[in-house]
RNA sequence: GGGCCUAUAGCUCAGUAGGUUAGAGCGUACCCCUGAUAAGGGUGAGGUCGGUGGUUCGACUCCACCUAGGCCCA
């Protein structure tokens, strides 16, 4: 009665015990982090520490420097970003630089959109020199985010494709280019404006309506053959018949095209048999036209006909594009006028016949049109056709037509004079397809999609012509227009560009460009002028191998791996292949990774129309870039990857769940030096050898995962690993021996050493995808360590023995059934806290002395005060469950013996049995006196 | 229109070379704990594998077609 006051007997336990924080806060955490690392100069500690390892080079392809990043941005950059990390952790020297990617159309047009009507005031030079400077602008915004959602790299030392070693780097891969024969000149059909007078790209193209002439053309048949193949309309006049809404393009029409899987009739039809689809015949001629004849396509590929009002034949040529729509299913082509019709001028090698000049007048040499602004001569030609009587119908058609996006005015298509590069010269094309079977292409697919787009492109047209890019470095003799196309001319040419850049190009005299005396090797004049036409920017980052792999001897060429969307395989992988190949007959990377792109929650692109947009910054800001991290992570990237705030707050849970399994682990080492308190493994208990043995297989999967590039494996193997063998099994397990045994007792020690392992362990392999948190965590995790996480290497898996497989899912079997049966009780309120049960086990005789054996292990794993083994099956009933998982097995609850301790809560019979401490049982009060018990 | 890709529980993913009642975590429902507490634990209910047809003794897994979505072309 002298003790009547009851002991505090939670003053004596050993509670975990941390300062580190259970809410994240990451909007407030990652920039106290970043800042730390920026003043601590991690990124440079990383590269000093990986010096002499086996190197890893992930070459950046360049972002284009336009706008704030995207979710694709963040996607690609943080995959990136992990690979690199992984890489360095697992012993690699992985230097990352990243690039930009900075002319082009997109700058230039927001520019002089800008600008305005005061672009006419402007020079090139000026022009330029605005681009260069919004490019700049836009390479420091989208550093700073990338910086900000935790990528590491070189971020004071990136490639810009407008440093003006880079373009000198430009212009001299041109100049190997043309070394190797592969570069010339030809002609292509571009966007024009007769107005402005200039090329357009199909960016600065927009649709509207516009009111065209309709008309159905006959071409009237030359091949005789063809009369004699079908004898029924010999006498007759035949006539291919043709629909345009172009007429002007007439007079330079060289061909006709069908599709050869259509079927074509002869069509009986007033004044003569007419050819044209079997499907278009009631449209074009009205219903009941007698049919003559039937042919497919192919039949008549090769025939010939007249031109309507020259006397000059027109091939019939084969073309998939020939649809059925509208029109007769005969096109007509002129393949200085129309991009279909290029390629089929190409193809069957006719002329990119284009008379019509920069006003969009007919020049000199067209009979009957000559000077005539092409679309006046629509009437024109329309009259004509009619005297010839070669008209068959004439209507008129409001359709979309692209327009100027400056004057407003309707464009032509018009062929002009461009530069290529060829495909088949120096077996580009069969050398490029012979690399690409030497790539490693993550998906597989990956290499049969660049293969066949390689296989079946055409010769790279690499002129633009536009002020915002790297020059192509050709000169024209003022004389005799003899084209200066030497690649020694290049190469001295892109000297000046390393000094002064490319805009030297547009500031320095024709002459201070080239050597002094340079003469025309045709007449001797030394007068010359510059080529205007700049490169596509596609050369431009298709030469980052040489300006940022081969230039610095930290890196390596070619590249261990690309890393970009599946859009690249015809963008970034596709030029950068060609100009390695082109020049230095090798691809310039071993292995290319590519990735889907992002996707709504239903799966469905996002754009501002749908309004189901989602912006990082405003992720970063809600949740934290962490979980835009996590997000990246734990997605499977091969396929399109999908965002939803459903997705993100489920991330965020997941998020949680490691954070406080790791809060947890600190929390319970807060007395633990591992330096004085370390154990060897074999005097280590065995739950605990047991839960590092789990570490080891999760450690060894994670660290395939890694190897293979699989995150998503990564991801699920850790959150699996945190809430099922640590959180449910082995920490909640562990509690009672946590709290209530002595500080240094040999098993809570032993416990540490496990929980101290698997702590730092889970940091290390989680800090490519949780870069912020592992670090934040780190700090907090006793011992020797380095200082950051980051500095640190991935932790071995260690020997994996299936010793403990058998035995143990044998144990947290029966577990699982004592965990049913306890259930069955709780659910009737016969027992709240498992601790309040003892259980009865009744099995068949083999299972009988593995239980007896592990009887201990059994109490310990299912948190229970009591196990036994009963030798009959129960008599009553009552909270009582047969397994159906184990045969024979049959479990009891009833309450435990003994009455429950007031510290370790625990029921145990010798409770009550000490004096000094009534209340408690044996193993409290023989760990309040510290001894072993 | 063509090439390539994707489609498994509400969400994110597994499912080895075709073979017993398709797995996991989350979420959810119900319950317990209050010594991880804006935490922790337990039990349960959710898919017939996008659809159709075929091959096979047998298919989520092979083939064909279709649908939806994505990338790149036209």
């Amino acid at each position: 009665m002298a003790k009547e006051k009851t002991i505090d007997y939670k003053s004596t336990l050993n509670l975990p015990k941390t300062d580190l924080k259970m809410k994240a806060n990451l909007n407030q955490m990652e920039p106290d982090i970043l800042r730390n690392w920026e003043e601590n100069d991690l990124y440079k500690r990383i590269r000093q520490s990986s010096k002499g390892k086996t190197k890893f080079i992930l070459h950046d392809g360049p972002p284009y420097a336009n706008g704030h990043i995207h979710l694709g941005h963040c996607l690609n950059k943080i995959l990136k970003d992990i690979i690199v990390k992984s890489k360095t952790m697992s012993g690699m020297d992985s230097y990352y630089v990243p690039g930009w990617d900075c002319h082009g159309l997109p700058i230039e047009y927001q520019v002089t959109k800008d600008l305005g009507p005061k672009k006419q005031t402007k020079s090139t030079y000026e022009i330029r020199q605005m681009c260069r400077s919004y490019a700049d602008k836009f390479v420091n915004i989208q550093r700073d985010e990338f910086k900000r959602i935790g990528v590491f790299g070189d971020w004071e030392k990136p490639y810009l494709t407008m440093d003006y070693g880079y373009e000198a780097t430009i212009a001299s891969e041109l100049g190997n280019v043309m070394k190797s024969g592969n570069f010339y000149r030809g002609k292509k059909p571009v966007y024009w404006c007769y107005h402005c007078q200039t090329a357009l790209a199909e960016a600065e193209v927009e649709y509207e309506d516009k009111l065209s002439p309709s008309i159905y053309v006959k071409f009237p048949l030359i091949t005789e053959e063809l009369k004699k193949r079908f004898p029924t309309i010999e006498r007759k006049k035949v006539f291919a018949l043709i629909w345009t809404t172009t007429p002007w393009t007439l007079p330079a029409n060289l061909a006709l095209a069908v599709n050869p899987d259509f079927t074509y009739v002869a069509a009986d039809f007033e004044d003569g048999v007419y050819i044209l689809a079997e499907e278009l015949i009631e449209k074009v001629l009205g219903a009941g036209t007698r049919i003559i004849e039937k042919f497919n396509g192919k039949d008549i590929s090769g025939i010939k006909f007249k031109h309507p009002f020259y006397d000059r034949e027109s091939i019939v040529t084969e073309g998939d594009f020939v649809t059925l729509d509208t029109g007769t299913g005969i096109v007509h082509i002129a393949p200085g006028h129309g991009q279909d019709d290029y390629e089929i001028g190409k193809k069957y090698n006719l002329d990119i016949y284009a008379p019509v000049d920069e006003r969009g007048e007919f020049t000199k040499e067209v009979e009957f049109f000559s000077g005539l602004f092409v679309y006046d001569a629509n009437k024109n030609i329309i009259e004509k056709l009619k005297d010839v009587e070669n008209l068959l119908k004439e209507e008129q058609l409001t359709h979309s037509y692209p327009h100027c996006w400056r004057c407003k005015n309707p464009i032509i298509f018009r062929a002009t004079p461009q530069w290529f590069i060829s495909m088949e010269e120096n077996e580009l094309r069969s050398k490029s397809l012979r690399e690409i079977d030497e790539v490693k292409w993550i998906p597989d697919w990956g290499k049969e999609r660049i293969y066949s787009m390689i296989e079946n492109r055409p010769d790279w047209c690499v002129s633009r012509q536009r002020a915002w890019g790297v020059p192509i470095v050709v000169f024209y003799c003022k004389e005799c227009d003899y084209v200066l196309e030497d690649p020694e001319l290049v190469f001295h040419v892109s000297e000046i560009f390393n000094r002064h850049g490319s805009d030297a190009w547009f500031n320095l005299d024709v002459k201070e460009l080239m050597p002094p005396d340079t003469a025309c090797p045709e007449c001797g004049n030394k007068e010359f002028v510059k080529e205007t036409d700049i490169l596509d920017v596609w050369f431009d980052s298709g030469v980052s191998f040489s300006y940022v792999l081969e230039n610095n001897p930290e890196l390596n060429m070619p590249a261990d791996m690309y890393l970009e969307g599946s859009d690249q395989h015809r963008g970034w992988f596709h030029s950068s292949l060609l100009v390695s190949v082109g020049t230095r007959n090798k691809a310039p990377y071993n292995s290319v990774l590519t990735h889907g792109f992002v996707v709504d929650k239903e799966g469905e692109k996002m754009s501002k129309s749908k309004g189901n947009v989602i912006v990082p910054s405003d992720i970063i800001k809600k949740y934290g870039a962490e979980i835009l991290r996590l997000w990246v992570s734990a997605e499977d990237y091969r396929g399109d990857i999908r965002i939803s705030t459903e997705i993100l707050d489920r991330l965020v849970e997941s998020y949680r769940k490691i954070r406080n399994t790791f809060r947890y682990l600190i929390a319970n080492l807060n007395d633990f030096d591992p330096r004085k308190d370390g154990i060897e493994y074999n005097d280590l208990e065995e739950i605990d050898k047991w839960i590092l043995h789990k570490l080891g297989v999760s450690t060894k999967k994670i660290l395939n995962a890694y190897d293979q590039y699989e995150f998503h494996i990564v991801y699920h193997e850790l959150q699996r690993f945190c809430i099922v063998d640590l959180s449910s099994i082995y920490l909640d397990s562990q509690k009672d021996l946590l709290y209530t045994f002595y500080t240094t007792s040999k098993k809570r020690r032993s416990s540490q050493n496990a929980m101290y392992v698997i702590l730092s362990s889970l940091i290390k392999l989680s800090a490519p995808i949780l870069t912020f948190t592992s670090e934040e965590v780190w700090r907090y995790m006793p011992g020797d360590k380095e200082e950051s996480v980051h500095l640190s290497a991935f932790p071995d898996p260690g020997d994996i023995s299936e010793e403990f497989e058998e035995k143990w899912s044998k144990l947290l079997q029966y577990r699982d059934e004592i965990l049913k049966a306890l259930e069955i009780a709780r659910n009737d309120k016969f027992i709240r806290s498992s601790l309040e049960a003892g259980v009865q086990i009744y099995s068949g005789d083999e299972d009988k002395s593995f239980i007896l054996d592990n009887l201990e292990l059994i109490r310990v794993l299912s948190i229970v005060s009591h196990v036994e083994v009963i030798n009959k099956p129960p008599t009553d009933s009552d909270y009582v469950l047969n397994s159906s998982e184990i045969n024979g097995l049959i479990v009891k609850v009833k309450m435990a013996p003994g009455e429950k301790c007031d510290r370790c809560w625990t029921y145990r019979a010798s409770v009550g049995k000490n004096s000094t401490y009534p209340t408690i049982c044996d193993r409290c009060v023989a760990n309040l006196e510290e001894r072993d018990i």
